[in-house]
DNA sequence: ATCGTCGCTGTAAACGATTACATTGAAACA
DNA sequence: TGTTTCAATGTAATCGTTTACAGCGACGAT
């Protein structure tokens, strides 16, 4: 018998044994100089960390976890990893989360139960101390039952059926409500929104300001249209086109997002609209490139950076044991640009435009 | 004896050993029927099965990948989360990964050391099974030697004194030049680019191709100009600024990112010009937004979708041990929409525009 | 009848850290 | 001097899996 059959394992990482050896000390002094200095004499501490230099150790983070019970992880669960409005929150999310020590693992439900159930078993397999909900849409049910394991957080995303759960999100139905107000100031009272998925609380609630709005100002219930589809382009560009379809136009559009507004703007100016001129139309989230198109969007900004910032902070305090506030709603701010136009007030009593007669003629 | 007190474990989470002693057979057993239900009695499957669903069981990820040494988790280290260019990789990524089984970390280094040295512990630490390496950027040195560690991969970012390691990229160069000739073919020889940041390789690398299609057709080398900056709006508005202030201004501007492109035609429409009338711009991306805008942007594609498809499964191979090219790259495809038009030839001769006179005019 | 072979299962040793508890030596106090 | 206290350290259990090794019937081959 030449050897022990210890040999099958060649690679052995350099653990805290190898250090405790290297310094003269026991591991248990290693762990404590490294979690807490000031808990070991100075001597000591100097040979733990000149050991732990001299053999290249990096504690092993399966190990500690293990033993620990905590993994320094967050899972932020979103609908969409491509769409551009999570990406400014993403960045500040990440920025607060790597300040207290935490990483990021980035999961993608897109609405799909089998998915949804994964990263409920990732959670559940203590893979993550707390969890960011984003995902605009009621998660596999099971999700709920996590809240006992982990601290979750909803953000953007007050899901009704959970409303135990903490929240923070934007005041989308005000801001809403805010930029019906708007264009009625400027005149505007045939209005039509589009709407993103309604099972979308968001959605719903840009929807009830929509409606709120209107219906404060008098404005007669059978001319405000609201038409339902997606948050994207694509969802834009068809709204577009049952818009053009239209008889009697509206003034001004009301876009649940400035994807949808985009997309609606470019198929009527391929169609041979202008907007203004034509049509007012408003978009809400302020993404990136809303002040460079032309005509640039006239939207409602949200405040992203601030808001993946609060969730952050809120998450962290969740799991570190301290105070955290249930709810959290933060106001957007009305962003005026070049895409909704005031309505002569003479036109007020006739803002239906005839097809193929621009208001621009009135 | 009432009862074992393990009615109500108040944090005993549900380990494998409930499960064993309630299907009456051992923690290996169950190990083993969930590993690979092959592996044992069909009896003995069930009973497993059916205790796993009656105790509630999921496997401690910490303890797992303690034992066996794998996490089923990918780095991926990026430079400006916020930037939209890898919102699309991040989703054909994030998709590929999830179908082999992996998640992903998300890690941004700001091109900052200390986030670097960071995210050089967490993968020391055991924390992910492999890495993908965005960031344009040579990162801390310290990286190299991670690649004795776990497979590292680097994608759209062939850093020069890291030859050794695997490549997914896109052909930076020959799109480049392409587009140049494209530019050239179309009468323009006064030709400037806004390059991007000369540490980054992919700005090396367009900008190369530049030069090399440049002298290729024999374009007088003093009139080639090259102005660096970063890949932003803002770095495109700075470059309008500085075209403005020329005396004899280029027919063509051929920006090394879409974003540039965006910013530099902002700021010259503000300032009175019109593209591609009084300059032709073309970009680099094709971003989402870039055949939006007005005028719809001339760019070169970047296969996006493929280049994360590519990266995961070349580092999914790498993990599993399978074999996996060392070197891939993609090509990009030129995209013709409306920022750029053809010079006439007799202007050829006399392509610098005098202030004031635009190249309609001619 | 004996001896592998084989399929299935159990026992127990890892994996690498943290931490409750025990121990030690010296300072402080009587 | 004897006792107490306390800071510093060591010992060893523990976290929850996976897996090497061994045991054990049953079965087919000799």
């Amino acid at each position: 018998m030449p050897k022990n059959n210890r040999s099958s394992p060649p690679r052995h990482s350099v653990t805290i044994r190898d250090v405790a050896r290297r310094a003269g000390v026991s591991t248990a002094t290693v762990s404590r100089a490294l979690a807490d200095p000031d808990r070991v004499a100075e001597k000591t501490r100097a040979a733990v960390f000149s050991a732990v230099a001299e053999v290249g150790f990096t504690p092993n983070a399966a190990a500690r976890s293990l033993r620990a019970r905590s993994t320094k992880m967050v899972l932020a669960l979103l609908h969409g990893i491509g769409d551009s409005f999570y990406t400014a929150i993403l960045n500040s999310l990440e920025s607060t989360l790597f300040e207290a020590g935490y990483g990021m693992i980035m999961g993608d439900t897109r609405a799909d139960p089998g998915r949804e159930r994964h990263y409920d078993q990732l959670v559940r397999s203590g893979q993550v101390d707390g969890v960011l909900l984003f995902s605009g849409r009621l998660p596999h049910a099971d999700f709920a039952a996590i809240s006992g394991t982990v601290p979750i957080l909803l953000v953007c995303n007050a899901i009704p059926s959970m409303a135990e759960l903490p929240v923070v999100e934007v005041a989308d139905r005000a801001a809403s409500h805010e930029m019906v107000e708007y264009l009625i100031g400027l005149g505007h009272r045939h209005i039509v929104h589009i709407s993103g998925p309604l099972d979308n609380i968001e959605a719903q609630e840009r929807l009830r300001g929509f409606k709120e709005a209107a219906a404060a100002h008098g404005l007669p219930a059978e001319k405000q249209i609201v038409w339902e589809g997606a948050f994207s382009l694509d969802a834009g560009a068809a709204a577009a086109r049952r818009f053009l379809a239209l008889t009697h136009r509206p003034t001004a559009v009301f876009c649940a997002s400035d994807q949808i507004a985009i997309g609606f703007i470019k198929t009527l100016r391929d169609a041979g609209l202008s907007v203004p001129e034509d049509v007012s139309v408003a978009g809400f989230d302020d993404i990136e490139y809303a002040s460079l198109l032309a005509p640039a969007l006239t939207t409602m900004r949200q405040p992203r950076a601030e808001l993946g910032r609060r969730a952050a902070e809120n998450l962290v305090a969740r799991m570190t044991g301290a105070a955290a506030a249930h709810h959290i709603r933060l106001p957007c701010t009305l962003i005026v640009r070049d895409s909704v136009r005031a309505l002569r007030p003479a036109a007020k009593e006739r803002s239906q435009t005839p097809i193929g007669r621009a208001p621009l003629g009135l």
